[in-house]
DNA sequence: AGAGAGATTTCCT
DNA sequence: GGAAATCTCTCTT
């Protein structure tokens, strides 16, 4: 099923970030099989990035999958609520990872919206944009549609029920765009880089 | 369409 | 003790 390997996520973050858009995450579960197209991601850039978990080289309990194999997810839990999901890239060793901030719902879209608390649209009438982007366009919306919580933290994306899978249609240099990451105004002079990717034109990113 | 506040817990100083 | 890589609801324009 064209499953994602382990060099991939090996490359530079910024790199592995570019080239996640257009790929699928799929999370497996008893429940059914939930997936989306990754539309947005952010990059977070190790010790020497203020708006990084990682930050100075911490090393708390929180971080530690970001500072092993790449390939794992690092997921978080914030503002008492929401989960969000990232997936760990570049050399082992080296605390970088990927924010994924948005999917274009692809598979299992009656389960993520019972799972969001969304009533499926009555009488067989096709789903809205406006509606579809209530499911995963943001990474807390997408966490809770795809099922992921601490119960993930530290699974191996290359072997487990959640994992990635290549995009049938790759999308091009030149239909990615690059701005500032959200919600980071306290990361000082890191915060005007340009590591927020998004696929030009997508109605399910989530700004 | 946009602004504002509340939810609620984990992490780190 | 204070802020947080967010979302939803409510109120106003």
């Amino acid at each position: 099923m064209r499953r994602v390997k382990r060099e991939f996520f090996a490359q530079p973050t910024l790199v592995a970030a570019r080239r996640l858009l257009g790929m699928e995450l799929v999370h497996e579960t008893a429940a059914g099989v939930a997936a989306g197209r990754i539309v947005e991601v952010e990059a977070y850039m190790g010790p020497g990035d203020r708006a990084a978990h990682s930050y100075g080289g911490r090393r708390t309990e929180r971080v530690r999958a970001m500072w092993g194999a790449p390939g794992h997810a690092y997921i978080y839990f914030i503002y008492g609520m929401h989960w969000c999901c990232n997936v760990v890239t570049g050399p082992e060793g080296v605390p970088e990872s990927v924010l994924v901030r948005a999917l274009e719902p692809t598979e299992g879209l009656p389960l993520m919206a019972r799972r969001r608390g969304l009533a499926w649209p009555e009488g067989g009438s096709a789903p809205t944009t406006a509606y579809l982007r209530q499911l995963t366009s943001g990474p807390a919306r997408l966490c809770q549609a795809l099922a992921i919580t601490g119960e993930q933290y530290g699974w191996d994306l290359v072997d487990s029920p959640l994992y990635l899978r290549h995009a049938t249609a790759p999308v091009a240099a030149d239909q990615i765009e690059a701005g500032p990451r959200i919600g980071i105004d306290y990361a000082g002079p890191d915060r005007d880089h340009p590591w927020r990717f998004w696929v030009q034109g997508s109605r399910h990113v989530s700004r």
